[in-house]
This record gives structure tokens, sequence and C-alpha cells, in this order.
DNA sequence: TAGATTGTTAATCGATTAACAATC
DNA sequence: TAGATTGTTAATCGATTAACAATC
């Protein structure tokens, strides 16, 4: 098992979540995931052979073992814990989202400054209890769901609390050690994208 | 002005979210954005190069020329309105989350299947009056945050009422006739790899 | 003039795709 | 055996980075 691609490793949720959803013979080919998601056939066996060696000739991988495979390469069999900053609207609403367990990622509590959206039967804590709970708990995922404006301070009371992955939905860098990992949860990025095609659509 | 490569667009809403927020001198070059993004110098130059042409040599950008062209570019200035299908957490926050306008999104309708959700003072409407408000304001961007099982279906009902451009938040592949762009918002990807330098971080 | 900067051309790197041998 | 499939090696493609000439 040879070290993973950033591009590959996006892949494998994508293929997951197929194997799941639309495929229900015992047995699976590169050549038909290819074709359902549109992707190269080639592709998907080189990213599948990354994470298995059940692949058989003629055969293709038995869909279950694979699914399974899958799983446990991306951690979705063991827990990981996560706080997010700022419980505004986006940050209640991934607060309240069921489907990240999923992923094997339980948010167990939300932090914000502002005293009146505290509520700790509803796991709403004010931020000045955040580094004691993270170190208890043991938590190495934080996510930042605060403006541009807080988003910075706030990522610095991450890494103080010993948070080395940061999920960022603030449109703005951070500033981090270089062991702290942050994942840019880039809309304005998806969106350029989305109305460039609009436009090259007017265009021709 | 050459044609855009998908990388280069990404990074665009990051040059100009950084011009804007940290950045208060009259003029700025590209070796300063590089450094205080992290970013190669030259790649940098690259990308501004792609959408304009106000560089000069020793001075750099003006920055507010180079905000305006970025913005342009970006087609913040020329509103695109969208709807969003499924008005549950995530679509709820999305439909009151103020922040697209700064990027020329108005999302201005929400539809549901669920009775109980509809409430047009909130425009919020039942899934029937899709297209009807689809071509009569001309809309070309469809937002999907039902849930898996929905998402082709809704996927469909867009395409039907002449969307080209789908947001897709739903963790499934969806098909499309080829005129009609799909991005999907990969949130399982952007897990995946934040739980791989977690574990990274373990095994050293 | 010297130094900082742009922008281009060439080199490198990594990811995708093609060709093909191995296998059931 | 023939055909479908895996998985590897080689070729291609595109993006990043390096080198450098042009410019203010």
């Amino acid at each position: 098992m040879r070290s993973i691609s950033k591009s590959t490793l996006q892949r494998l949720p994508i293929y997951l979540s197929f194997l799941k959803q639309h495929c229900d013979s015992e047995f699976v080919s590169a050549t038909v995931i290819s074709k359902a998601l549109s992707l190269n056939d080639v592709q998907v066996r080189k990213d599948l052979a990354a994470i298995s060696s059940s692949g058989r000739p003629k055969v293709g991988y038995c869909r279950c073992t694979l699914i399974l495979e899958l799983e446990n390469f991306l951690g979705y069999n063991d827990n990981e814990n996560a706080v997010i900053i700022g419980v505004g609207n986006l940050g209640t609403a991934l607060l309240n989202y069921e489907g990240f367990e999923q992923y094997g990622l339980q948010v167990i509590a939300g932090f914000d400054i502002d005293e009146s959206k505290i509520d700790e039967k509803r796991k709403i804590f004010h931020i000045s209890k955040l580094k004691d709970l993270c170190k208890r708990l043991n938590i190495h995922i934080g996510i930042i769901t605060v403006n541009v404006e807080q988003a910075q301070l706030c990522c610095d009371e991450l890494v103080d609390a010993g948070i080395t992955a940061i999920w960022n939905f603030a449109p703005t860098h951070l500033n981090v050690p270089s062991y702290v990992h942050v994942q840019r949860e880039n809309m304005a990025a998806s969106l350029a994208i989305l109305s460039r095609h609009i436009k090259d659509n007017k265009n021709n």
C-alpha cells in the first residue's frame, strides 16, 4: 500500500458512496464504477489498488469487502471527536447535522463568545471552556464557522487547545504552525467555477 | 487574456479576499500576496496575469484596480439568481446566508416537497412551482440540499426547469446532460483529507 | 544605475491516460 | 480456450516551479 495522493484521497469517498447507494450486485468492477461516475477506468483501478488488494481478474471486487476496506481506510469506523467554533446559522446547521457520524466524525460541542447563545444542555459552551474540554477529551479537529474578522483569533485558540486539524468555513486564510493542517472549505471557489460555466455557456 | 485553468480559478477568490481583508497599502506585489498566503510567487504572478494586465514592474499592482479586476472577472458585480431545493438544516442556513451576495449570488427562493415547510412570505415554495419560477426569472443556478435519496430526482427537476449549473451538497453523484455542470461540494472529501492528516500525525 | 518587480520561456513534477502483460 | 478483468509500465498531459529577459 503506497502513499496516497490528494486527488485519489478525494475520490475515495465518492466510490464509497456509489457502492453503498447505487450498486447491489455481489461483485463490482472498476469499469462499472468508472462508467457510473463518469471517470476514467484506469484511474478508478489505480485508486482502488492503493487501498485494496482484493480485486480479482475477471471477477472484480467483492462489493462488501471493498466497502469495508474503503471505510477502514477513510477512518469511518474509528470515531474522531470535533468541536465547532461559532454557533451562527452555518455552525448550528453543522452541529445538528447527523450525517457526519457516518464519516466517523462526532461534533461533540459548539463554542461561542456570545453569552446569549450558550446552552450547555445543547452542548453549546462559552469559548473560555474550549481549551480545557479539548485537552480533557483529546480532541484533534476544530471547525471554524465564525466570520472573517474573528477567524484568525478562533484559529489561535484552537491551536492553543491542541487542535491539529482545522476545517475552515470562514472565507479567509489562516496562519498556523506547520504541524497544523487547515482544510479550507472554499465556497467562493465553487461559486467561481459555477458562474464561469454559465458565462461560457452564454458566450457559445 | 488566455483561458483560465480550474486551479487558477479556484485561487482567484483567495487572492481577492486577501486583498480586501489584510492589505491596506496602495500597491501590492505578487511576492507579498504569495508570502501571506503561503503560495509560490510565480504561481500568483501567472494567475494574476491571466485576469489582469495592470501589473507594473518595480511597482506591482494597484490594489484597488486589482480588486476590481478580480471582482469583474469572477462576476461579483453582475448578479446571478439561484434557487435552492431542500429547506432542511443546511438549506435554511444557505437560504439565510447573506454572504453569497458578496459573490454576486442571490438565492431568491427555496423549494421543498414538505407542505409544512412552505412559507411564501419567507420565499419557500412547493416544488411544483419550480419550473415556472425558473423560466420566468431566467434562473441558471440550482443548489441541491436534499438527502441522497431525493437528490437525482431534484436534479432532474432542475434540469427540466432550464438550470445549467448545479451546486450539489448531497453526497452522491448526479447524472445530467452534458451541457449541465455539477459542482459537488464534497464535504466527505474534506473530511478524508483532515482525518488522514491526523492519522499521519499519530504515526510519526 | 541598481534593485525590485513583471511576465515569459523552459524545466520539472505529478496526475491522468494508454498500452499491455498477467490472471481467473 | 477466449474474454473480462486486474494491475503495472510507459506515454501523455497539465500544473507548478525555475530561470531569465524586460521594464520602471
